[in-house]
Parts: structure tokens; C-alpha cells; sequence
RNA sequence: CGAAGCGUAGCCCAGUUUGGCAGGGCGCUUGAUUUGGGAUCAAGAGGUCGCAGGUUCAAAUCCUGUCGCUUCGACCA
């Protein structure tokens, strides 16, 4: 297991950064383009994608969302109405000031994010209680001039989903946010094998306009922390900026309350650092655009390209693709684990002679020889114990990723030397955070859900009364 | 936006110090032999040396400018 199978990929421990950059482009998932942070999603890498897309809008869909398409442009009036949203993104908003061979008379901002478009749509669309609420979502790409770009986690054009509801009652906005955000934790377990930290942002971390913001964390290989889907409650603050009113059943005006949540491709940057090893990429089967691939071994012997026929038609519930290009095995094998497809299953004369066949998973490399004739039960379970065993080696990682500090100098010291979060009380000022982020560059993480112990009475920081329980950390 | 590094065939790079025929490996194409962990041999195709000026008999190489990419910071999903 320690020697190295495929060349020209960094060694993980030696130089991370490198080591992602190497799985994305070997792995064919991403090119680059003649723009600085705009990337070409391959192939591979679309087709991660649309299995992502797939299952999330199955999973919006069950809890009433109807998907919708807004325009690419925001005229720059419209952006401006919520000063706490336009202020935190002017800085990285993208500009159309020509359109055609004249200057246009009001600048078009490329969208970084929707809420201005829906909150022009619900102005129009929502008069009474009856229109409420409305659940929509959309499917699109959105633009933010980054400065520093890496594919994936930080592109200045990048796919998501954005959800934009609007309710009549402040309780159902806040139900929906946290409906939402559980979606999304549950999509990240079930389905990525990526177990998440569930929590609330502090305000400095909070999204521009929202009155909270709900994140799921997730922690990267090299104990750094991915955000990986955010859900905003904004409460009524776009909705009174943008006079948008309903009248009630009690016959008397109201403003509605809205939220946002989001998930973009960013998350297939948390699939490589979460599953991917030295071999490559190790994608979580119930997203691999390939889930088996067949590889023939001699296979210009007779028999053996008709036998890997019926080996696939035999598994045709799952995403199968036999690998009959004139390489050597040997290459298969590889370009397989660059590739990250969840099992292989290797067919040769000697397998036919003996009714077999070879099956290998990606994740452990472990090799079993199995009936042909068990083999789509074999597969089947395998690969629910290739889920399994993915989501239970990243908890593993997880919580053996996790520190406790009551004291400054020990907090210090540990994020300087142990990669991973740190659990500890904060006083709920801005001034120990911006304090913390001075001294070690770690943020605020999230203020945990489901992690209610109180490990201190005082903020780790300046010492005054702890309000609540921090997950610290360095994050992408 | 600060700091560093890099632009030569699809990819990785040598050549630049000291100007003198455009090179190597990988990949690609064709054929043969191969096939259980990146096969071997033979033949072949592939170049605006990032771009623009300048110096020179002569520029990938020297000078000036410019564009782009990567990484690390600050900012952000």
C-alpha cells in the first residue's frame, strides 16, 4: 500500500496545494482557460457535477421547491437597494458598461449571487397572504472577481444552486433555513460520504444582509476546514428594503420574511481533499459518473471482450463502462485510481476458465475473486460498504481533527501546530475575534448545533463571561 | 492588491550566464509483437520559442515595454 502506483502526482504530505492541483488535472476534471480563475469543467468533472445536481434537486424537490431561471444581470440600481448586501459585495462584482458599440446609460452588474433579482420578483408576484410562501430555486453560475483563484474552491465564475424563499411568518422563514441547511447535511453524509459540522456563523462571518447564517464545515485532508453550504435567514431586512408587503388575513399590510441557502461546486473541491489519496481521486459511489469499470485482461484473446460484455450487462442497474482501448492493464488499473471510479472488475481467460472474475475497490485497493454469477449482489453491497467505510474514515479524520483550548497562549499554540478545529469559548465580541484572526489566521468557524459542551466559563480570549461554544480553524 | 516563480510541440522540460541549424522525454499516428500493476521495437507527424518594439551580419538567448499563468499572503463560497 506504501508504494507509489501513479506517477506525477505530488505526494499529499509534501506539498498539498500541488497534490489537489495535480488530481484535478490528471483526473481530467478541470482545465484552465485563457481567463485567470474561470476553469473548463471536463467531462469528468461535469459529470460529478450532474450527479450532484441530481440528488440535491431531488432532495429540494421533496420539500416543495420549484426551480425558477433569473437574468445574468443586475442593473446597478437595483444591487444598491440593501447596503449591507451591495458593501459586501461590491468589492468582488463584475462590471458590463458596454453593451454593443455604445456605453450603456446604467451599468450592469454580472450577478454574484440573486437575492436583489428575487427581491424585484416578490415585489411584483407577492400582494397577498395567499401568494405566500414561495420556495424557489435556481440552477446557474455566478461571477466574483476573486483575486486569488484555485479550481474548484474559489473560481471567479462558479455553478451553484441558489434557494430564495419568502414567507408570511418570521418562524417559517427561520424553520426553512434550518430545513435547508439539514438538507444539506444530510445530502454531504448520505451521498458524498462527507461528514459535516453543523452551525451558526458569528456576525463578522455572517452573509452581507442576512441576520443569521447557518454553514455546514467540513475538514479537508490537511486539517483545514472547507465551508461547504451556507443557509441564510434575512429575517425581513430585504423585504423592507425592497417594499415588498402582503396584506394578511387580518385584512392589515405585513412584510414577508425571506432566506437564501446555497451549494456550489466548491463541494467537489471538499470531495478530492476529503476522499482523495496518493493515488488520485476516490470518488464516493453514489456520485461517480462511473461507478464500475471492467477492465479485460488479454483481451484480444477470444472470448474475453464478449465475456466483459455480459459482465456489464449483467451490472447494468449500475454506471458501468468497460475499458477496451489497446492500453496494457497495467495503465487501466491506474487511470482507474487517477479517476477515482469506486470498483474495478478485472476479466481475463484464466477468470472465464474458472467462471470468476477479479473485483477491486478504489478506496482500500482490496482485491476479492468472485462468482460471475454473484457478481451484481457482490457489487451492490460492495458499494454501499465503499460509502460506508468512506463517511466512517472522514469522521475518523474529523474527530481526531478536533482540540480543546481554555487557555489563550494553549489556543495559540495549538492551531499553530495541529492542523484541525479548535473548541473554544468565546465571549460573543467582534474584538477577540478579529484579536484571534491577528494572532494565528484562524476564523470562526461555526457556533456548533450538535456539540452543546461548555468547556469554560470564560472567553479563551480576553477572559470576560464565554457566551458560546467556537469551533476555531484555518479554513479554504 | 503585495511577494515570489514561470511562459520553448498536446504535456513536462533542456537550451538563455557567454547571441551562431529548434532540442530531449512523455504523449500522438501507423505497423508488428504484447496484455493479471503505467509493455517493446520500428517508422512518422507535430514549433509565431507568450506578445510588441529595439540592438546586431545574426536573437529563444541581450535591452525596453507588455500580457498571461501558478504559488504564498491580505479579501472572499
Amino acid at each position: 500500500m506504501a508504494e507509489k502506483l501513479v506517477e506525477n502526482i505530488t505526494a499529499m504530505d509534501e506539498d498539498f496545494a500541488q497534490w489537489y492541483t495535480d488530481i484535478v488535472k490528471k483526473a481530467e476534471l478541470i482545465d484552465y482557460s485563457s481567463v485567470k480563475g474561470c476553469m473548463i469543467i471536463k467531462p469528468a468533472g461535469y459529470a460529478i457535477w450532474e450527479n450532484i445536481q441530481q440528488e440535491l434537486d431531488r432532495r429540494f424537490k421533496a420539500t416543495g421547491v420549484e426551480n425558477v431561471y433569473m437574468p445574468l444581470f443586475i442593473p446597478e440600481s437595483l444591487l444598491q437597494q440593501e447596503k449591507d448586501h451591495v458593501e459586501g459585495f461590491a468589492p468582488e462584482v463584475a462590471w458590463v458598461t458596454q453593451g454593443g458599440l455604445e456605453p450603456l446609460t446604467e451599468r450592469l452588474c454580472v450577478r454574484p449571487t440573486s437575492e436583489t433579482l428575487f427581491c424585484d420578483l416578490y415585489k411584483n408576484d407577492v400582494h397577498s397572504y395567499r401568494d405566500l410562501p414561495k420556495i424557489y430555486n435556481q440552477w446557474c453560475s455566478v461571477v466574483r472577481w476573486e483575486k486569488t483563484t484555485r479550481p474548484f474552491l474559489r473560481s471567479r465564475e462558479f455553478l451553484w444552486q441558489e434557494g430564495h424563499t419568502i414567507h408570511a411568518t418570521a418562524k417559517e422563514a427561520s424553520e426553512r433555513t434550518i430545513q435547508m441547511l439539514n438538507v444539506y447535511a444530510d445530502f454531504c453524509k448520505e451521498v458524498l460520504a462527507i461528514p459535516t459540522i453543523r452551525g451558526r456563523k458569528t456576525d463578522k462571518e455572517k452573509f452581507a444582509g442576512a441576520i443569521e447564517t447557518y454553514t455546514i464545515e467540513a475538514m479537508m485532508h490537511d486539517g483545514k476546514a472547507l465551508q461547504s453550504g451556507t443557509s441564510h435567514n434575512f429575517g425581513d431586512g430585504f423585504a423592507k428594503a425592497f417594499g415588498i408587503e402582503f396584506t394578511d388575513k387580518d385584512n392589515k399590510l405585513h412584510t414577508p420574511f425571506q432566506t437564501s441557502w446555497g451549494v456550489s461546486t466548491r463541494i467537489i473541491g471538499a470531495i478530492i481533499m476529503v476522499h482523495g489519496d496518493s493515488e488520485g481521486l476516490v470518488l464516493p459511489p453514489k456520485i461517480a459518473p462511473t461507478q464500475v469499470v471492467i477492465i479485460p485482461i488479454q483481451q484480444k484473446k477470444e472470448g474475453v471482450l464478449e465475456k466483459a460484455g455480459e459482465l456489464k450487462e449483467m451490472l447494468k442497474d449500475f454506471r458501468v463502462k468497460i475499458d477496451d482501448s489497446d492500453k496494457s492493464p497495467g495503465y487501466k488499473f491506474s487511470e482507474q485510481e487517477m479517476r477515482g471510479f469506486p470498483i474495478r472488475v478485472e476479466i481475463g481467460p484464466k477468470d472465464i476458465a474458472e467462471g470468476k472474475c477479479v473485483v477491486v475497490r478504489r478506496d482500500t485497493r482490496e482485491k476479492h475473486t468472485v462468482d460471475i454469477g454473484e457478481l451484481p449482489g457482490f457489487v451492490e453491497k460492495l458499494l454501499e460498504t465503499i460509502h460506508n467505510d468512506m463517511y466512517e474514515r472522514a469522521k475518523a479524520h474529523l474527530e481526531a481533527c478536533i482540540y480543546d483550548a481554555t487557555d489563550y497562549e494553549e489556543f495559540k499554540k495549538i492551531i499553530d501546530e495541529k492542523p484541525g478545529f479548535v473548541r473554544a469559548m468565546w465571549c460573543g465580541d467582534v474584538e477577540c475575534e478579529d484579536q484571534i484572526k491577528a494572532d494565528t489566521t484562524a476564523t470562526s468557524r461555526c457556533m456548533p448545533f450538535d456539540d452543546t459542551s461548555r468547556i469554560s466559563d470564560v472567553c479563551v480570549c480576553c477572559k470576560k463571561p464565554a457566551k458560546h461554544l467556537v469551533y476555531w480553524g484555518k479554513a479554504y
